[in-house]
DNA sequence: CCTAATAGATATGGAGTATAACAATGATGA
DNA sequence: TCATCATTGTTATACTCCATATCTATTAGG
């Protein structure tokens, strides 16, 4: 490691390309927040997704499996394998919904719950770590951007 | 769909819960910002990953695969099907690095280049269109956010 | 030399995502 | 009523991305 031209390589290699763009950065940040997310929730043996669908089922209970996907815009075959986890588990129950035999009312148990509160409350403390850094005000702005790009493709 | 409660099931899902978390947000743009890049890589038969190594290929021309793989922070033996395919439409060749028979030198051929150009153009124009509801500034202040998401995560 | 480290490749599995197709059920309109 | 269509959840399947272990060829270092 004496001589720098020793292999007759690219040393230092150059993003400048690609760091012009906007989404560039945001995967390499969202990269960092994700493995952070996952680390926070293997305690609990939860992933971003089982996460995600919990909270919500705690947040909404009775809705049901197509509003779920819908909320977490992922397809419906993707959140059977989910719900059928979180119910395994014994976290979430499959309801029926009166007057609608198609479709399941979901509820959180008591265990659900309860999780889940431990889990929103670890997740803060991580998030929170992880943004030490970055002020209030500058928050508020990088989430009105995200905002942005969120509304500008619902709108089409 | 007269009776807003035909169902007795919730209406409207709230997301309040994950809504203040900034990964939250975060993912939910950046689904958007990654199906718009699918979405304009696609006539070049680009996916993000395969137009990232391409990118950096033509800007560092000569590097190893596993500076890349660095580069592009992702596993090495994920890079080699990227690298193959590249090499495959002839985008890009392996050739030797001289005085280290282990190692490839990583080069774009003229049709890489070009391809390069051509989808770095559109991707450029895409994201331009996309982030039209967002100024300068705003851009600047949500990349500074991102920045030091990255540089927190590089220090540990 | 002998051993350790490095570069690339192969095999494999997990996780996320998307589509097609199906059964059961509900809604609608002739 | 009844035929038709839409909706709900499900199964099967496939593709992409990501991670690990393991292998070889080669290089580096004591």
């Amino acid at each position: 490691m004496s001589n720098p031209q020793r292999k007759q390589t690219v040393t230092e290699i150059s993003d400048a390309t690609l760091r012009q763009f906007f989404g560039y950065r945001m995967k390499r940040a969202f990269n960092v927040v994700q493995a952070d997310l996952a680390q926070t929730l293997k305690r609990y043996e939860l992933r971003m997704l089982t996460y995600s669908a919990l909270v919500l089922i705690v947040d909404n209970p009775g809705l049901r499996q197509s509003q779920l996907a819908d909320a977490m815009d992922i397809e419906r075959p993707n959140l059977v394998v989910l719900i059928d986890e979180l119910e395994r588990r014994e976290l979430i129950l499959r309801d029926r919904v009166p007057n609608d035999r198609r479709a399941y009312a979901l509820k959180p148990t008591l265990a659900g719950q309860q999780l889940c509160s431990q889990a929103v409350a670890a997740v803060t403390a991580h998030e929170e770590a992880l943004l030490q850094d970055v002020d209030a005000s500058e928050r508020a702005a990088a989430t009105d951007v995200m905002k942005k790009i969120e509304r500008r493709y619902r709108d089409g």
